[in-house]
DNA sequence: GATGCGGTAAACACTC
DNA sequence: AGAGTGTTTACCGCAT
């Protein structure tokens, strides 16, 4: 009777707050790490990240940010992560903690169209759109003045983290078992498996009221995105559960309309055991990538997944046209590039972004 | 206020 | 028989 289909996800009851899920801007709009990242993309080119404009409002306070090194990496606040981790098997781009951290969660307004620019190169360095604008000059040392920065904790000393056991994932139940159906080699599950992934990933669940099952196996049933196969010889009771293939592309770009975990969220216990596996971004990331006919095939909506879940909920909302023509365009299996060779620079944006070695090109160098 | 969506609870049938 | 699984219905809260 009820025809359920998952094409907008709404946040989990009781976790909104009273913060805006969409559309609010945090003071600084990308997060600290990507914008080193990028700032390491420009000084790889010989240049020095000088300043950042965004959406017209300059941002002339992330100099302190030290983008010359990663000593700044590890002086950002990360919370720990119980499940440890393989550090040293992640891909270069994810080979900090941030994984482990979700205090991305509340950074809005990540990736409001990244357009970089130089001064000598302007063409050549323009990805995205034009909200957010680096500007960059040759070899200079960055200015002394500097805007106060927050104290930072020492990187063994993580602060209190913005999800733990003692709160939901700010993911619904659809986008869980979508990342527990992807995380597994087969790319299917029995509904124990998905119990069983999502307790391990999201410990908060281990304790949770039984009732989290049932929506599990509700979700199952009535969202379109899964399908139920044949279960395998001794799998025992029940079926495996899939993606529908035709539906996938709507699971990921559900994730940018994920709910953002309000600050205030009450941090009771800091231990930080909410937190995904750290492997679990890099490995999805491999894995959506994985088993692809053709070079970049499927690679750029797993490059979608990533940065939604690694740089935030909402961030697909936040992405350029171009960037959601591009994942549109995979989603329908057409990687021809019709927009020439920006759209091709934005997919592969995407992807270096996502921390996703593309088959081509890096984007941002 | 209407509508859509996700979460939750519950009932029921089926399978092991 | 009991537990697990799958389906369906109903209701609630929130956002649009």
């Amino acid at each position: 009777m009820i025809g359920l289909n998952i094409t907008k996800m709404a946040p989990m009851r009781g976790e909104r707050g009273g913060s805006p899920a969409r559309g609010a801007r945090a003071s600084l709009p990308l997060p600290r790490r990507l914008i080193r990242q990028i700032a390491r993309h420009v000084a790889s080119s010989g240049r020095s990240l000088r300043r950042l404009e965004v959406s017209g409002r300059v941002i002339d306070n992330f100099d302190d940010l030290d983008v010359g090194s990663d000593e700044s990496d590890m002086e950002t606040p990360q919370p720990a992560v119980a499940c440890g981790g393989n550090a040293g098997n992640l891909p270069p781009a994810d080979n900090d903690d941030d994984l482990t951290s979700l205090s991305w969660l509340q950074d809005r307004n990540l990736l409001r169209g990244i357009n970089l620019t130089t001064k000598s190169d302007t063409e050549d360095s323009k990805i995205l759109r034009n909200e957010v604008i680096i500007k960059t000059e040759s070899k200079t040392p960055p200015p002394t003045a500097r805007v106060p920065s927050p104290p930072r904790t020492p990187c063994k000393a993580p602060p209190s983290p913005p999800a733990n056991t003692h709160t939901k994932p700010p993911y619904s139940f659809s986008c869980l078992i979508f990342m527990a159906i992807e995380a597994a080699p087969a790319r299917a599950l029995p509904v124990k498996e998905i119990y069983a992934w999502i307790i391990r990933h999201f410990p908060y669940f281990k304790h949770a009221p039984q009732g989290w099952k049932n929506s599990v196996r509700h979700n199952l049933s009535l969202n379109k995105c899964f399908h139920k196969v044949a279960a395998a010889p001794g799998v025992g009771k029940g079926s495996l559960w899939t993606v529908d293939p035709q539906h996938r592309s709507t699971l990921i770009q559900a994730f940018g309309r994920q709910p953002i975990p309000p600050p205030e969220i009450e941090v009771p216990d800091s231990g930080g055991k909410n937190a995904p596996d750290p492997q679990l971004f890099p490995y999805l990331a491999r894995r959506l990538a994985a088993d692809t006919t053709e070079p970049g095939a499927d690679e750029y909506l797993a490059a979608a997944t990533v940065l939604a879940m690694k740089y935030g909920p909402g961030v697909l909302d936040q992405l350029p046209p171009e960037a959601h023509l591009v994942i549109s365009r995979c989603a329908r299996d057409e990687h021809s590039y019709s927009g020439g060779g920006e759209e091709r620079r934005t997919a592969e944006a995407l992807l270096n972004l996502a921390g996703i070695t593309s088959h081509t090109q890096p984007a941002l160098s």
